[in-house]
RNA sequence: GGGCGUUUAGCUCAGUUGGUUAGAGCACUUCCCUUACAAGGAAGGGGUCCGGGGUUCGAGUCCCUGAACGCCCACCA
């Protein structure tokens, strides 16, 4: 593997590249290209990360760390747009923690997904070369699903080192390495040991197709409309007759039994006798038995054992014969007579005519029904009687319930911790062999002398029962989801007693889809809290699933999947990881469609072109990333953005925290796009008249574009390291590891300051839409706008575009005369007279209630008090306006 | 048969513990090619928060109920 072994070596050989310098448009910073163009640096310093070792997780850190394993993609093909939703959501929570100063590792790699490879491979070989992989033969087919998820694994990684993802490649694990393999066999034992693995021939789910069992879990129900076939059964030795109704007449072939309730005081009387099985002359019993609901159709169920999961419990209870008619290829069996031979359903459409000639058919009902289908092929399941492995799961949910109960998880959004919990408690012994050759051999050695099995971790000398050494290897593999369930734990070492387990163990957050909820993160919990004696994760966060424009789940046999390097290419990764983080509210799905990228294209556009303003204009001072102190800054303007900064900070390290992403991504767009370019920058202009405090300015407005640039990098790594290296203030650091902006001092004097200078800015443009030419105007207003406006009359006259003279109005909002108003603000004015009335009579009617006075908290009675007052000095203003 | 989710501006969606005139992006209207950015700037229009009841001084937010859509679970012959 090719890009992985890179990827790997050039981890290694991080500690020579000090000195590397990533890029020759480094060496003028002075010039930067007036499009933004990200396909030419993102590759770029996806290597650059790699190489520098940037996400190098240390076991031997003392550090606080985080972990983080990722949920392993399947070697199936590619990465979806699925994928990277979730890669962006782990990503932004990764670097945010590592810029926090965390050990932080997050973990990749991949999972063989038993069935679904080899079904790709399957298919792939039919298509290319005509060839079942019978016609290989196990050892050959496996060698080609080995090159198959070489393939496909490489376009994986280069994948997520296309996007970003911050993954410690020197750790990147396949649940079939050898370490793994090695996990598996002991965990599989270990369960064996504590008796909690059997083998026994039970009515499972059979994929007629993959020609396997399958877990519950792997079975998809769908609703169908189906029929219910009425079927005479003659009661033997007299004229009666039971009439059974089924869904599925050809499994009649295989009754052994009718049943009848026993307090159905219909058929009470036939009890003892038998009837005559149609078609295929056999005389079986009337049983007595709950299953037969006298409320359902006729009262009277056939019992067919080898053929219905309740027909098998049934015929348990009564020690019925169990006739399979139905093979592995949902072929008609030698069994099942004159059928012998045909497809399912072409035996059922045989039976029916044929009980119809016999005038046996009584009539035929449509039934809405659910039928099971193959997850994987969506081929109707065949509930097959079968010889199989089980892991008993009881003891082990228990102990996964007791830990979600004592809170040892985190599970967020927290409906998700009762939908496991549920489950939980009614779950089903697992069904963990599958009949396939992509996967973990299952450990267990069959002795051809006596029979007995042999579970053990290394392959045995010879049978623990008699000693022959005539043994050989069961045939099948194990459920995929069985290595994917100690993922935590063997992707750390186990079964040795490693470093990086006792550092790294219990991970610290899981982020993953909840359409894996029990697949996965029941079974990591149940397995890691067994073997590992502790929760595989301390925090699962399940995100929404991304569907396509229509809402529908994407998916490759729907064909409305999206390649996200296709998209990255076109808007840049940045602009579609800010797509995707603001669309990520909690418990939320995602709907996928391309016109959500522009605007985040243009977000970084904008990122892009306020860099582009500094670099043309400044020296090439260097700046020094610290903080200043707010007492010491000179001007409004200054204060105020780091203010705003500080508080931004906040909010998005709460947010991340939180799993807010959307959040989090709308507050450094917000800062950035509102305060930072189109009120910060434009007041900065301003300063730039004479050449008296020049540096300084400069320098406030690096220091403030570099502290950006680090709160932006976990939601925008690429565009904020090309900015930040040219800015350069690292010498050769990564902005990865640099330090995320954790907030400050506010200064709310000059934040509010600030507003009423953008109040008084943003009322003058509003005045002047009808008359620009207006260049003088007098305003009025409280003392303190008026200081306000003077106090920055350079910044009105520049960004209004007027001249002021002052009349202080004490007790009276901001108005200006000199202006002519339009017919259009009179009618929007006299609009917001009418509202502001509406408001005011509100806030005055709550004021004069006496239960309102004693009920409300004092803040909020305060606050609609101050508030009332400005909205009389709104009124008072918005009147004069129109006088 | 159980359980869950969603319903807020033309569109896609935010709205954490109930609290002061309900927000964003896109789209739309008007003006501006002002040397960082027209992928831009400025200003603006647009919402009976799905319906009905209730609790409360106060409900988009809590409770009950109904509807539509979606999802998950379930051995519904």
């Amino acid at each position: 593997m090719e890009l992985f072994e890179w990827l790997i070596s050039m981890d290694e050989k991080h500690w020579l590249s000090s000195n590397f310098q990533p890029l020759d448009i480094l060496k003028d910073s002075m010039q930067i290209e007036k499009v933004y163009e990200p396909q030419r640096f993102e590759s770029q310093w996806a290597d650059w990360w790699v190489e520098k070792g940037c996400f190098r997780a240390d076991a031997d850190s003392g550090k606080p760390m985080f972990s983080l394993v990722i949920p392993p993609p399947n070697v199936t093909g590619s990465l979806h747009m699925g994928h990277m939703l979730e890669h962006t959501l782990i990503d932004m929570t990764v670097r945010w923690h590592r810029m926090r100063g965390y050990n932080t590792l997050w973990l990749p790699g991949m999972d063989h997904a038993g069935i679904a490879t080899q079904m790709v491979v399957e298919r792939k070989l039919l298509k290319e070369e005509n060839l079942r992989k019978q016609d290989l033969g196990r050892e050959e087919f496996v060698k080609r699903v080995w090159q198959w998820k070489e393939e496909s694994g490489g376009a994986i990684l280069n994948q997520m080192r296309q996007v970003g993802a911050s993954v410690d490649w020197s750790r990147s694990r396949f649940t079939l390495d050898d370490g793994l393999s090695k996990a598996v066999r002991e965990v599989f034992c270990g369960l064996h040991e504590r008796g909690l693995v059997y083998r026994g021939e039970y009515l499972v789910n059979w994929c007629p197709r993959c020609e396997t069992a399958l877990s519950d879990l792997e079975v998809a129900h769908e609703d169908v409309e189906g029929s219910l076939w009425h079927i005479r059964y003659p009661v033997v030795g007299t004229d009666e007759y039971l009439i059974v109704a089924t869904t599925r007449p050809e499994t009649m072939l295989g009754d052994t039994a009718v049943a009848i309730n026993a307090k159905d005081e219909r058929y009470l009387h036939l009890h003892g006798k038998t009837v005559r099985l149609p078609l295929m002359d056999r005389e079986i019993p009337i049983i007595l038995d709950d299953m037969a609901d006298p409320q359902f159709g006729t009262g009277v169920v056939k019992v067919t054992p080898a053929h219905d999961p309740n027909d098998f419990e049934a015929g348990r209870r009564h020690d019925l014969p169990r006739i399979k008619v139905i093979n592995e290829k949902a072929q008609m069996t030698a069994l099942a007579g004159e059928y012998s031979g045909l497809d399912r359903y072409e035996a059922r459409k045989k039976v029916v005519e044929a009980l119809e000639a016999h005038g046996l058919l009584v009539k035929i009902e449509p039934h809405p029904m659910s039928v099971g289908k193959c997850d994987r092929c969506k081929t109707v399941i065949e509930p097959m009687l079968s010889e199989q492995w089980f892991v008993k799961m009881r003891p082990l949910a228990d102990k996964a319930i007791a830990a979600i109960n004592e809170g040892k998880i985190d599970i967020q959004p927290e409906n998700w911790k009762r939908t496991l919990l549920y489950w939980l408690e009614n779950i089903h012994d697992w069904c963990v062999s599958r009949q396939l050759w992509w996967g973990h051999r299952i450990p267990a050695w069959h002795c051809k002398s006596c029979k007995e099995i042999t579970v053990a971790r290394e392959t045995p000398e010879k049978c623990h029962s008699c000693g022959s050494t005539d043994l050989v290897q069961d045939m099948d593999v194990l459920d995929t989801w069985f290595s994917s369930g100690l993922w935590p734990f063997s992707t750390l070492g186990f079964p040795e007693k490693t470093k990086e387990l006792e550092v790294f163990y219990p991970t610290s957050l899981m982020i993953m889809g909840y359409e894996i909820l029990y697949l996965w993160c029941a079974r990591m919990t149940m397995l890691g809290l067994e073997f590992m004696g502790d929760v595989p994760f301390r925090n699962v966060y399940i995100h929404g699933i991304v569907r396509d424009a229509d809402k529908q789940k994407m998916s490759k046999t729907r064909g409305n999947t999206v390649d996200p390097l296709d998209i990255t290419a076109k808007y840049g990764t940045d602009a579609v990881r800010m797509a995707l983080l603001t669309s990520a509210a909690p418990g939320a799905d995602i709907v996928w469609t391309e016109d959500k990228l522009p605007s985040s294209r243009a977000f970084a556009n904008k990122i892009w072109n306020a860099s582009r303003f500094l670099f043309m204009n400044m020296e090439r001072a260097k700046v020094e990333p610290q903080i200043p102190e707010m007492g010491t800054i000179e001007f409004l303007e200054d204060k105020w953005i780091w203010s705003r900064l500080h508080a931004a900070a906040e909010t998005i390290s709460k947010a991340i925290e939180s799993y807010r992403f959307h959040e989090a991504a709308q507050t450094m767009w917000h800062f950035f796009w509102s305060d930072f370019c189109d009120w910060y920058i434009e007041l900065k202009k301003l300063r730039f008249k004479d050449e008296s405090g020049i540096d300084d300015n400069w320098r406030n407005i690096l220091n403030v574009f570099e502290t950006a640039l680090r709160l932006l990098h976990p939601a925008m790594p690429f565009i904020t390291e090309e900015l930040w290296q040219r800015l350069n203030p690292g010498e050769g650091k990564s902005i990865a590891v640099a330090n995320f902006p954790v907030g400050g001092e506010t200064d709310s004097a000059a934040v509010e300051e600030m507003e009423r200078l953008q109040e008084i800015i943003t009322r003058i443009r509003d005045l002047k839409t009808a008359q620009r030419s207006v260049k003088q105007l007098t305003m009025q207003g409280e003392p303190v706008l008026i200081e306000t406006a003077k106090n920055h009359s350079e910044a009105i006259r520049r960004l209004a575009g007027v001249e002021l003279t002052y009349e202080e109005t004490p007790g009276q909002a901001l108005a200006f005369t000199g202006i002519e108003i339009s017919d259009d603000q009179r009618a929007r004015i006299a609009k917001d007279i009418e509202q502001l009335e509406k408001v005011i009579a509100n806030s005055n009617r709550q004021l004069s209630d006496e239960k309102f006075m004693s009920r409300a908290p004092a803040h909020i009675i305060d606050g609609i008090r101050k508030k009332l007052a400005e909205y009389e000095l709104q009124l008072a203003k918005l009147r004069s306006e129109l006088a």
